[in-house]
DNA sequence: CGGAATCCTACCTGATACTG
DNA sequence: CAGTATCAGGTAGGATTCCG
């Protein structure tokens, strides 16, 4: 049972709102090895555009899932690197990505079998 | 480390979308206790609405999350169960309900403390 | 009861251009 | 380099209505 998370504001909730942006576990991902740059950040995770990343890292830096530190140098240097919070929390995210290893072909093969059965229905 | 989750198509993503969505966590999570009616469901996840369940459901299905039984009798009975892929993803699942319960609240002082100094600095 | 179909809106997002 | 600002588009999602 995954508790009550079927009134509006519980955890669970919130936690999905937070997680369920689809970059937040990708971002975290990313920094679990150490800090990054606000740059190398937006290499690793393809596909995410500057604003939508810049919205995320400021929205998980409110959240106290990691910080940011900006160098005052001329060509203008800012890290990211996860928090006490933010290491706490890639660890189940690690136990989702394997799951995903694991099963997703399982789903592909499950997605294909369906969609055979319905193409063949629809006639 | 989450692996490699930076190629578009990787599983990671692949579970990112499918769980993204804001009620897949919850629709599970509603059903690892036995099967479950449409209208059940719809009543345990408060909020969603009904052609969203229908969506999400659906698409639960397709991906061999769950399965669908329809009875014939008048009064149409359908019930939805997990299969043993949803069970087995409803662990890793619950480990992160977990870590919202036990640091959400965190997450929440870290988001006033944020903004507090964020208004004390927006004069 | 368990959907399907339609309409309509809000937000999320990407693309682009500009700044310190 | 690390953002901010603006605008346009697509789409997830809600509300409503009707069907088997």
């Amino acid at each position: 049972m995954l508790g009550n998370p079927y009134d509006r504001d519980c955890p669970t909730r919130q936690l999905l709102d937070r997680i369920g942006d689809q970059w937040t576990v990708l971002i975290v991902g990313a920094l679990v090895d150490g800090p990054l740059r606000f740059t190398e950040i937006g290499k690793r995770v393809d596909g995410i555009s500057q604003k939508v990343l810049t919205q995320t890292l400021r929205s998980l830096v409110r959240d106290g899932i990691l910080t940011r530190t900006a160098y005052p140098v001329i060509p203008p240097k800012v890290e990211y690197e996860l928090t006490q919070l933010g290491r706490n929390l890639a660890e189940p995210l690690e136990l989702l990505d394997r799951w995903a290893r694991q099963n997703m072909d399982q789903v592909k093969a499950a997605r294909a079998a369906y969609d055979a059965e319905n193409a063949a229905t629809a006639s």
